[in-house]
RNA sequence: GGUGUGUAGCUCAGAUGGUAGAGCAGCUGACUCUUAAUCAGCGGGUCCAGGGUUCGAGUCCCUGCUCACCCA
């Protein structure tokens, strides 16, 4: 399968700076460098040039090129340390260069070569402890080294990205969840689901990659919706032609053919070119929208997958009347959601109704570690969320007197 | 697996009874199946729809039949050895990227949990390379993914990877490895072999210790991106908040139309309670190998 | 032949995620209706026995005993 190794054209490229910030580059036809925060522009044939996991740093000639990734070898020695800090100074009188001697060490030499003087002019740096030597160093380059690391677009790259860049646009979906809801709701080749993706478009584009174009995702919407995650995966045109939008009003609405939505493209207004030629697109679409409704209607599906923030409560409520019936017995119901409260009031109701099993509402405890020899301990984050939001999954069941026979 | 809406005779179904009873069987005509919800003939479940309610001959106890999605599987199957759970399985599926047309490795198989999810998240397409060395569990996990239905995308075999490798055939031709070993930094050059740049190799150890190890080794291999995850499953019950408390002390009349104006005030609230979990599996370890073009 | 069950001195523990929770009995106290009743409180737990295994995390397995159920 296609795994390429370089970035392409028309494809999308995730970039990591050296303090860990990540943002997504669409290298398109207009695209010309690739501005990283405050990082000079990287210009685009070096970036086409760059493999997928390559770090790119520039250089003291201004040049951006290929920068290995360190063995880790300094970590690797006898992890044994002797030496105390005890004696070290603490007034802030280490370091001898000056602010505006960085600045110009910064203006012709390479970071390394900054990190470099800076360690060298430090009256602490010689006597501190091998770990602390190590922890200075790299603190001072995420400084003032400027690297890039190159990441392919997976769906866990991309909401890491965006959960550390807006966590409300992903509506606090963190990698982990959303692999967790694909595999509660048993999102699978073949499958055929409905979905309210309100986090960015990337669980109906995570989706879209389980079904590898066989199967079925309705998206339902009402207004409009984010797409944003669903383009920057670099899905298949097959992956992405087993998306198929569906307004959440032709769903509600007793004629769903009347819906604005649904509503035949009228013919009347054929009388220039111009005029015609978007008629007929909208007719297009308008065929288009009713067969993916019929298609929808003809039999229930296999998962329904509700991801909202607190800002959709009200949408995911409505989605969820509407679809629950369009669930098939045995299926799976998965709801993500930012507050326990609503989340708990359904688990009770669905454990209650009897037409549900399996009925549990879960968190995530996830925590990254620092791995070094002898440091190895959880990341201390002052305001980390190790467990935002809550996932409601559930099998539905047949409880009428047919299903209980 | 099963993809129409009935289940027919050869499937492999689950009965769901609580969330510690679910049980996979092969549907076989004739065959009953015994346990504390009662005793359930086959021949009156084959032909049911997927979602019905299936009950014993005697007794009027129900349970569900639902397909044999890989999260019930793992609830379902007999452990020859301790198991990896939904919440690191869901994970580790995510940080190898698993998805149809992939090729991953895993060593060791094991009972078959992680197995059987990263096999369904491969189809159509890709492939799942399974090792085990210890020759019996091979041979029944071979046995499991035959009555999952698997065979298509599992190939399981016995093989011990530290000393002997994946095999010539898998030389750079694999996109990513999961590690369920007791010393994965010994199978971290035998994986440099099979890799493909850029694909990811993760581990999973109880102890922080091999995790250290394992990071090490694969720092000095070529691989970058060295990250260490813990994830655990916090569940929640619910109850509801009107339901007579059990505690309650009825000492006067008075008191109990105190209790039943509470009741009321309560009605249609619900209380959550923290379910017992699970409060350590292992560390997750995960590593990107490197560039074609660097060591 | 198959399946399930076994924890307090005794007996149990939820019709679908409530097995360190109880009831009885016992003990202490209060009270009055005193061969005792009622009320309040207290003490009491490591899971049938043995073996084997899992990674350095069991929702693990086997044998025996017990009782219950299913099949013939």
């Amino acid at each position: 399968m296609a795994f390429p190794a370089f970035p392409a054209r028309g494809a999308h490229v995730v970039l990591r700076d050296s303090e860990g910030a990540q943002k997504v580059f669409f290298l398109g036809a207009n695209c010309q460098d690739l501005r990283m925060g405050k990082y000079p522009a990287i210009p685009l044939d070096t970036v086409l040039a760059t493999p997928y996991g390559a770090i790119l740093r520039r250089e003291a000639n201004g040049k951006w090129q290929r920068h290995r990734h360190s063995s880790g070898e300094a970590d690797t020695a006898d992890a044994e340390v002797q030496e105390n800090n005890q004696h070290l100074a603490q007034d802030n009188s280490a370091q001898s260069l000056t602010p505006s001697d960085v600045r110009d060490l910064k203006k012709t030499c390479s970071g390394d070569a900054v990190v470099e003087a800076l360690a060298s002019n430090s009256a602490t740096f010689a006597s501190k402890t091998k770990f602390a030597k190590e922890k200075y160093l790299k603190k001072k380059a995420q400084k003032h080294v400027q690297q890039v690391t190159f990441l392919r677009p997976s769906a866990m790259e991309l909401c890491e990205t965006y959960y550390k860049a807006s966590r409300s646009k992903v509506c606090g979906l963190r990698y982990d969840y959303l692999s967790s809801i694909l595999c509660q709701a048993d999102v699978r080749s073949g499958g055929r689901y409905l979905v309210l993706d309100c986090a960015a478009g990337l669980v109906t584009g995570a989706m879209a990659q389980q079904l590898a174009g066989v199967g079925q995702v309705f998206r339902v919407f009402k207004g409009g919706f984010p797409e944003k995650g669903f383009f920057e995966l670099d899905l298949s045109e097959a992956e992405k032609a087993a998306v198929r939008p569906i307004a959440v009003e032709a769903l509600s609405s007793h004629e769903p053919f009347s819906t604005e939505w649904l509503r035949p493209a009228s013919n009347a207004e054929a009388e220039e070119p111009v005029a015609a030629g978007r008629a007929e697109a909208r007719a297009t679409r308008a065929r288009q929208r009713k067969a993916d409704f019929e298609s929808l209607e003809a039999q229930p599906v296999h998962g329904l997958l509700i991801v909202a923030g607190e800002d959709e409560l009200d949408l995911a409520m409505e989605v969820l009347e509407v679809c629950l019936p369009r669930l098939s017995p045995g299926g799976r119901a998965v709801l993500f959601g930012q507050h326990m409260q609503p989340m708990a009031a359904l688990q009770g109701q669905w454990r209650a109704s009897g037409g549900f099993v399996d009925v549990r509402l879960m968190q995530l405890f996830t925590r990254e570690f620092q791995v070094l020899p002898a440091r190895t301990h959880p990341f201390m984050v002052s305001e980390s969320q190790l467990c935002e939001g809550f996932i409601l999954c559930a099998s539905k069941v047949d409880n009428t007197a047919a299903g209980t026979d | 697996m099963t993809s129409e809406e009935c289940a027919r005779e050869g499937d492999f179904v689950i009965l769901w009874g609580s969330y510690t009873q679910i049980f996979g069987v092969v549907l076989k005509h004739g065959e009953i199946t015994n346990n504390r919800f009662g005793n359930f003939h086959h021949d009156e479940i084959i032909g049911r729809s997927y979602g019905s309610k299936v009950r014993s001959r005697k007794g009027g106890l129900w349970l569900a039949l639902l397909r044999a999605s890989p999260e019930f599987v793992t609830h379902s199957l007999t452990h020859r050895t301790q198991i990896v759970y939904h919440a690191d399985i869901s994970m580790l599926r995510c940080l190898l990227d698993a998805r149809p047309g992939r090729v991953i490795c895993e060593a060791g198989t094991g009972s078959g949990s992680v197995s059987a999810s990263l096999g369904r998240a491969l189809r159509p397409g890709g492939r799942l390379h399974t090792f085990e060395f210890h020759e019996e569990r091979q041979r029944q996990a071979q046995a499991d993914f035959e009555k999952y239905g698997l065979l298509d995308v599992v190939t399981s075999r016995h093989r011990d990877v530290c000393n002997n490798g994946f095999g010539e055939d898998l030389r750079g031709a694999v996109h990513g490895v999961f590690l369920d070993l007791p010393a994965p930094w010994a199978a971290v050059g035998h994986v440099s072999e099979v890799l493909v740049p850029g694909g990811k190799v993760v581990t999973f150890s109880p102890c922080v210790e091999q995790v250290d190890k394992t990071a090490t080794e694969l720092r000095r291999s070529g691989y970058f991106d060295v990250r260490m995850l813990e994830t655990l499953a916090v569940n929640w019950g619910v109850r509801d908040a009107e339901a007579k408390s059990k505690k309650r002390r009825l000492g006067s009349k008075e008191a109990e139309e105190k209790e039943e104006d509470a009741d009321a005030a309560r009605r249609g609230e619900w209380l959550s309670y923290q379910m017992p979990m699970r409060s350590h599996t292992g560390y997750l370890l995960v590593a990107t190998r490197c560039p074609a073009d660097e060591p």
